[in-house]
DNA sequence: ATTCTGACGCAGG
DNA sequence: ACCTGCGCCAGAA
């Protein structure tokens, strides 16, 4: 099914292996409900069956705030990242940027 | 209809 | 670097 998130999830499809981006960025190249925060609304709806790498997607500060942070901070490392901190990455070192839609 | 809750970002302090 | 408040407003209850 095709809604007004979908550019979204084809964004976040699109995010390399190793390489992050941020909520923000998405929302600066494809229309979405209410911006960053409607990034942020949507891939809380991917659902597990989809193979969407929505661990890839960080916010503005390289902060990791989602609900299931730590999972996705092992994903993360698990791509060799590299972090500033815990639940923090370096950002300036892998940050990807998106192709308008 | 109304209230509540946010996977944000930014501007202060 | 940290914390707080605020604008934004879709969805759920």
């Amino acid at each position: 099914m095709r809604n007004q998130y979908t550019p979204v999830y084809e964004i976040v499809a699109q995010i390399p292996f190793g390489r992050v981006t941020t909520y923000g960025t998405i929302a600066r190249v494809v229309p979405v409900p209410r911006g960053a925060r409607g990034v942020g609304w949507a891939l809380a709806q991917t659902p597990a069956t989809q193979l969407i790498p929505w661990w890839r997607v960080v916010s503005a500060t390289g902060r990791i705030t989602s609900p299931n942070a730590y999972e996705q901070y092992d994903r993360l490392l698990a791509e060799n990242v590299p972090m500033l901190a815990e639940l923090h990455v370096n950002l300036s070192a892998v940050l990807w940027h998106p192709v308008p839609q």
